[in-house]
RNA sequence: CGGGGCGUAGCGCAGUCCGGUUAGCGCACCUGGUUUGGGACCAGGGGGCCGCAGGUUCGAAUCCUGCCGCCCCGACCA
């Protein structure tokens, strides 16, 4: 089948596209920057979707759809908001096409511009607030707590399949509330829940933190991040959640009665996660023999791959595979018997193993006479003979300790590539050296920032929430700093 | 959007410099047989707008021009 991959050592951003392509995740499509997600990796991203969409809605949201195509005009409303989207926005310009003169092809027709342009939405907070302007009036209408599940459009120059894509898939919560306490709470407390998700589900240890100015949402009046490690060393920002202030509810004049009959501006959140999450999870567990993917995630729980020679021993085999599997969806565990007497068993190993499936079963005739059954193990490739009739429950055991195990792989190889630095020196031979999370101090200017970016590419990921307060000095400008923060080259 | 590389069967590539029978190879695919506890083997077979569009030429995968796409490096971004 010729799939093997190459090595993350011998070239990590290769080894990363082959394995999207080779594990069937994912493709490109014809038209530059657009990809079509197989089977297999939309069913990772529809098992995301399934416990995000739960724990929003435990977090008391709900959900709706706005519509893909916003005004060109409403994007102009909040000036930060259009200054950083506007040169990434597809526009649509006409509605009609026609026959070409030759009669070969289809053009655009000249006769159907439209009155005003649409813009294909970058993001929704626009047409957004342009409802929640009619849908609120009193406080007796607030909080809105909505998310959607959509797909959006921002005209990357350059992209990778799920980590940056012209087109890509995710869900924008959007929330309204009479104070801005009540709305802070929100941004907080939606950037846990993407914190838990990451670490409990995805198995990715995150840092959560605040952006900083020069690198926050348009149109935010703060922007929290949570950003996760890769195995390269970079840093990966998987999910972000703003503070919009009463930006938005002034661009879009929504304001409320309050209880006293004063008027004021609606305070506002947003926060959202995207298909990049796949690039994640793929980047901070897989191997160079394919996907490692986390039991709470994974599509397959479980394959079962037979051993035999004969029809004889398929049929008695096959017996006593639907007798385990039986058992096995007792546990809600996900059961694929790979029957196919096309392919050797050494090759099927192989293929589930590239596809990322957390244990292997295999069972021959040996073990229908012993009563045992092989089970392998995706994350350390560990295989041990067990007893068949208890498997079930030993499966359960040791999806859990497979999801528990890829976490603190994951978490040590973070702790290792956490460093803290003193002097620039440090800083870039740490950089160029080693990579990773860099804690450091910084004065707090746009322009430190910016120039230990064009000296080092890294950029400052977030301020740690939970960074302790240490009297220092910035290690570029000397100036005093009250605490560290984490830089990183990222994704 | 700038610099570099690439585009030939489903995938990976040779052939291109120096134009000339019928465009090759490995894997995959189809048929038959032998196989099956870590990517099987033998035999036979099918599959090509040589990225697209022009041009030069008696003749173009090969030379020229334009365009499209992908990868890498920069600037920009989730």
């Amino acid at each position: 089948m010729g799939k093997e991959l190459t090595s993350r050592s011998e070239d990590y951003s290769q080894w990363y596209n082959e394995l999207v392509k080779k594990a069937d995740l994912a493709e490109h499509s014809d038209v530059r920057g657009c990809m079509v997600i197989k089977p297999y990796g939309y069913s990772i991203w529809e098992k995301m979707q399934q416990t995000l969409d739960k724990m929003f809605k435990d977090t008391g949201h709900v959900n709706a759809y706005f519509p893909l195509f916003i005004p060109k005009s409403y994007l102009a409303k909040e000036a930060s908001h259009v200054e950083g989207f506007a040169k990434e926005c597809a526009i649509v310009t006409h509605y009609r096409l026609k026959n070409s003169e030759d009669g070969k092809s289809v053009v655009v027709d000249p006769d159907a511009k439209l009155e005003e342009e649409l813009i294909v939405r970058p993001t929704s907070e626009t047409v957004i607030w342009n409802s929640y302007k009619k849908w609120i009036q009193s406080y007796r209408d607030l909080p809105i707590l909505i998310n959607q599940w959509a797909n959006v459009v921002r005209w990357e120059m350059r992209t990778r399949l799920f980590l940056r894509t012209a087109e890509f898939l995710w869900q924008e919560g959007h929330t309204a509330h009479s104070t801005a306490d009540e709305a802070v709470k929100e941004t907080l407390q939606m950037l846990d829940v993407y914190a838990e998700f990451a670490e409990r589900h995805m198995a990715v240890p995150v840092v959560k933190g605040k952006k900083s100015e020069g690198e926050k949402f348009p149109g935010a009046i703060d922007t929290y991040c949570i950003e996760g490690l890769m195995q390269d060393g970079k840093a990966l920002q998987a999910g972000t959640s703003h503070f919009l202030g009463q930006n938005f509810a002034k661009a879009f004049d929504v304001q409320f009665a309050g209880k006293d009959g004063k008027l004021d501006y609606v305070w506002g959140t947003s926060w959202g996660v995207s298909t990049r999450l796949m690039g994640a999870l793929i980047m901070a567990h897989s191997d160079d023999d394919g996907l490692v993917l986390p039991p709470k995630l994974a599509p397959i729980h479980v394959v079962i791959v037979p051993i035999f020679k004969t029809d004889d021993e398929f049929n008695r085999i096959s017996e006593k595979v639907n007798e385990i599997s039986a058992e096995l969806r007792k546990h809600n565990i996900t059961v694929k018997f790979d029957s196919r007497d096309t392919h050797k068993p050494g090759f099927k190993f192989a293929e589930w193993e590239l596809k990322g499936v957390p244990v292997r079963l295999a069972i021959g005739p040996r073990d229908l006479e012993n009563g045992t059954v092989e089970v392998a193990r995706r994350d350390t490739k560990e295989k041990k003979v067990m007893n068949i009739d208890s498997v079930a429950v030993d499966v359960l055991v040791l999806l859990d300790d497979i999801q528990k195990n890829i976490y603190q792989k994951a978490f040590k190889l973070r702790e290792e590539m956490t460093t803290q630095v003193d002097t620039f020196d440090e800083f870039k031979k740490v950089m160029e050296e080693k990579g990773g999370f860099v804690l450091a101090h910084w004065d707090g200017t746009k322009e430190t920032e910016a120039a230990i970016k064009e000296a080092t590419k890294a950029t400052i990921r977030c301020i740690p929430l939970d960074a302790p307060e240490e009297k220092g000095v910035c290690v570029f400008s000397g100036k005093p700093s009250s605490k560290r923060v984490l830089f990183a080259q990222a994704y």
